[in-house]
DNA sequence: CTGAAAGCGCTTACAG
DNA sequence: CTGAAAGCGCTTACAG
């Protein structure tokens, strides 16, 4: 540990600088830079000079404090590692649009005490809003504590229907998956997913199995195969399901994972996909699906779209809008694990 | 689109509002809320008490107009889809400790303009300092203008080498790989990774050869296969070492994906993996090492730990520390497709 | 068209 | 131990 000399501190130009190397006032500088009043623009002009000589950055937390809006919103994660914020995050920070607002990201690592820390912060900070981005689709808590800005929920509702929460349509996407295959042909089709604690797991199923009875059809085994969203137990259930029942021509997976499993062990039993069996899988997480053999067939959850409605959402409640929740749906992304039957 | 009641806009309570109900100056009122100065217990007391009740937040942007001091940063990515930029982000966010700083996320986007944009925006806001977090391990331009603040660079070092820059060491990184391989007993070892034009692909491979080289061995092939960090690179290139090289005993993957095509490819060829032939990774990225047939051994880069020192060296920055920049070793996670020779 | 003054919410010497 | 006053950097009526 080195002693530093005493540096005097760097110290941003101010607009008093500007004002005084303009050779005006600070209220004619501060019309002059915001393009407010009615200012000569030789005066104009020769402020914006000395701004531009001076690097001047107007102070942001100085017109915070005077016009109550910082234009600064908090974003709420509680799993960064899961993948399914990043895309949403995304989206909300493109909502954003043209450096108007900046974000700040907080992860509460699916902790209530954590989060509630990060939200008195962040109201400490006067955020103009909040956006909660959960990593299960299951309904939560809403935030705890009376919040004096508006929240939106994004993934994961809030419980209270009151709340705005934009969300997946999950039982949409188990019937699309079904609606492709059973438009390649397919008839005998089974489901593997994850585990049956998850909202998505029952939402998919019960979407399937609706697409399914609306043709006529049994799910093969009678019922979806709940188990857990890994590779193993794509491996294990499938090589389950082509034993006891050969004659399965296709099968709706509730995760990529699991695919990428089925995919394999239809490997080991030389059933050729697709034109003995498809597969679809479910998320369409390109590292998983995009370079498997074949490439897998998948439904995409649009979740970046997700968050871009999420922060308009935000900004229209900002700027009054009443609230209003809504629900997307996926969208088939075809690869070469499905194919029309010829 | 409704026509909103003009609703008294909600107003965060102040300390005046405190001081009022406490019935002393709003001196004394923030003199007790901060514990300084000597104020009398009971009057501490009657001050909290208000406090409480009126859920007082004081107003940071008031705090920040006063002490120069901001307590947040900007946290500048360049890919938020890239799965680097996380962990790095989630240890940088840790390391910012019990809620004292705030991170601004902004993702460039890979956009120079924007980037400048965003750097600018943070300025205005009066971070304290800023974290760049590079997406791949090429050296990358300094950011543009000149920064009244500290600036770390993580993963991708600034070109500038009197710049803070926290990195993997990606040389000790293959050297690691290939020892591994050597104690399991490996003579014959391939290398196939990425593309030549990324530094990260080159530095391992130096790694390697020099490992290699050490223990008195070339390399199968003579030369590491360079191609695409993807599966079929993997694949592809695994059949034609295993077709020109039945030899080889061993191979180290520049990436996971790559290992996940040579796993395949093995498969495919009766090749027992780990008996016949060890594979190792590179990355560790669980989604495609943890759960593989075998599962995967793989070098893991600690970009969490990254992310942290690179948090504690802005911190200490910014506090007037030294500049100065650290490289960090990786370790061997081994999974089960290496294997000591019986 | 320009500028002096008040004030956003807070903290910090400085008197009392 | 307590409080009046000044000031952080800006914007916004209000005079001139």
């Amino acid at each position: 540990m080195t002693t530093e000399p005493d540096v005097p501190a760097y110290r941003p130009p101010t607009l008093t600088d500007v004002a005084k190397l303009a050779g005006v006032s600070v209220a004619t500088a501060s019309k002059a830079i915001n393009g407010r009043g009615e200012v000569r623009s030789s005066t104009r002009v020769r402020v914006l000079e000395a701004a531009e000589l001076l690097s001047f950055a107007p102070n942001a937390l100085a017109r915070g404090l005077l016009s109550g809006r910082t234009g600064t919103v908090g974003l709420l994660t509680s799993d960064l590692e899961g993948r399914f914020s990043i895309p949403i995050l995304m989206g909300a920070e493109d909502a954003s649009g043209a450096g108007q607002v900046s974000v700040f990201l907080c992860d509460a690592r699916g902790d209530a005490i954590r989060e509630k820390h990060h939200v008195q912060a962040l109201l400490s900070r006067r955020v103009d809003g909040l956006i909660v981005v959960g990593s299960r689709t299951d309904p939560r808590p809403p935030l705890a504590g009376t919040i004096p800005v508006p929240v939106v929920y994004v993934y994961a509702p809030s419980a209270d229907p009151a709340d705005i929460s934009i969300t997946v349509d999950n039982v949409g996407g188990g019937r699309l998956a079904i609606e492709h295959l059973l438009a390649c042909g397919r008839r005998s089709i089974a489901h593997i997913t994850g585990e049956a604690g998850f909202q998505a797991a029952r939402d998919r199923a019960e979407g399937a199995a609706a697409a399914l009875a609306a043709a006529g059809l049994a799910m093969v085994g009678d019922r979806p195969y709940f188990g857990s969203w890994d590779e193993s137990w794509g491996r294990a259930a499938a090589h389950m399901i082509v034993e006891q029942h050969p004659e399965v021509d296709a099968i709706f997976c509730g995760s990529d994972q699991i695919a990428r499993g089925v995919l394999e062990t239809l490997r080991d039993f030389g059933r050729d996909v697709p034109r003995s069996i498809s597969v679809i899988g479910f998320d369409n997480w390109e590292a998983i699906a995009a370079d498997s053999r074949p490439r897998l067939t998948s439904i995409d959850m649009n979740l970046k779209h997700l968050g871009e409605v999420a922060g308009q959402r935000l900004f229209a409640a900002i700027d009054g809008a009443a609230p209003s929740s809504e629900e997307f749906p996926g969208r088939v992304v075809m690869r070469e694990s499905t194919l029309p039957v010829g």
